[in-house]
DNA sequence: TAGGTCTTGCTTGTTGTCCAGCAAGTTGTC
DNA sequence: GACAACTTGCTGGACAACAAGCAAGACCTA
């Protein structure tokens, strides 16, 4: 009877812990600050594994990136399933919606940095079109929800930016920008004050956007 | 008369051009990415030459960051006395300040891009105190133009906080989450239209905040 | 010519990629 | 069922490319 071996060969396990310590440290570090050699110590394999497995570095990142895209289109779509499902007034919606949104992200802070690093180099990584289902089924499920035209939709899209801005904010400066101007983030608690503000603030702009609306506002201030 | 050489030496110009170059190449690159050997061809020296000026590649980069703060500190300062020298209603004020912070940005592209990777990179190089001044005398004159005691003042924190994220996204993603969920930064009009979507929700958010006030919105919307 | 300015050659270290090899299975054959 | 042939998972050495830092020297100017 052989002994219990310390790790047992197994691709699937092998390929998703690569994946997983890849995007813990791109996001962490970025792609130049991490090495392959890293990768693999993180992941438990050696320095060669995520080249056998991956082809090359950036055929990694790209997977990384693949893969998080997925998660994040998957919860949207899931989402807006639960939106158009409910019965509640536009405004409510929206409180929850934004509300969940600023949950999805903070549990999960490397999908943020991701991006945000993805922009800062600006080379088209993320432009392929497969890319933005994602915010394009957002966008049209605002707009359905809020009873907008085609016209007014470019508000809700102004709208829908500013949201994203809003919740992606605190996930990357909390320990630059938000303390040099007061704002601490470092319980829960933090965490939840800063989201009833952006919710507060998304609907008192949401009732800017749409004045003939009939202002259900104090009811959907109460969300959470 | 010498024959004008094609480059005279020049120390103080070959610093600020090392510099600039730098600067531009640490926020389009990121640290990392960037060689020194890049840096001197972009600033039209050689190789060696940012080490002789600047001592090592760390310190080259701390000397970008210090100089990049340095200016917007000014530019903060600038126009916090503007406003108090104002005589105009609060949200007026507000409206303005928003306004002009937005355009100072869109003209310095490169400062956020600058803290942005610094935030991500998650090392404490911004949290030396002196960092910290441009945004607490921001919150100070907003809360003192806003009339709110201390009490108060956390709120307007957050709103501080999200004016800063409404005005850096757009500069950060323009090219990746704003045409993801259809919204154009390619013309000046654009960037015109996202200022005013922003300096409107700010105001409907302080119309919130302070519900106390007496309404002067519809004169501050009007603003720019 | 003295000293600051700037360049170039060199050293040392790190990184990504390629590749040969081995161990653990899997399949086929008798 | 046993043995060989083969595939798959994974490792670690070799190597070329390139980086930063240093030092020696060239160059310019006062």
């Amino acid at each position: 009877m052989p002994i219990r071996q310390e790790k047992e060969r197994n691709a699937a396990r092998s390929r998703a812990a690569i994946l997983d310590a890849a995007e813990a440290l791109f996001a962490a570090r970025g792609y130049d600050a991490t090495s392959l050699t890293e990768v693999g110590a993180a992941a438990g394999v050696s320095r060669g594994t995520p080249g056998y497995f991956f082809g090359s570095k950036a055929e990694l990142y790209r997977a990384v990136l693949d893969r998080a895209f997925g998660e994040v289109r998957e919860a949207v779509r899931a989402g807006r399933a639960r939106a158009l499902a409910s019965s509640q007034s536009p405004e409510v919606i929206l409180a929850g919606a934004v509300s969940d949104y600023f949950d999805f992200l903070a549990a999960r802070p490397n999908f943020v940095r991701l991006i945000e690093r993805e922009a800062l180099s600006g080379n088209g990584e993320l432009e392929g079109a497969e890319h933005l289902s994602a915010g394009q089924e957002a966008l049209a499920a605002i707009s359905a929800e809020l009873g907008l035209d085609d016209a007014e939709s470019g508000d809700a899209a102004q709208l829908l930016l500013s949201i994203i801005a809003l919740c992606w904010f605190p996930l990357i400066h909390a320990r630059t920008v938000a303390p040099a101007v007061g704002v601490d983030f470092g319980t829960a608690a933090d965490f939840e004050r800063r989201k009833r503000h952006v919710v507060s603030l998304v609907l008192h702009g949401l009732s800017g956007l749409a004045r003939s609306t009939t202002s259900t506002l104090a009811e959907a201030d109460a969300h959470d």
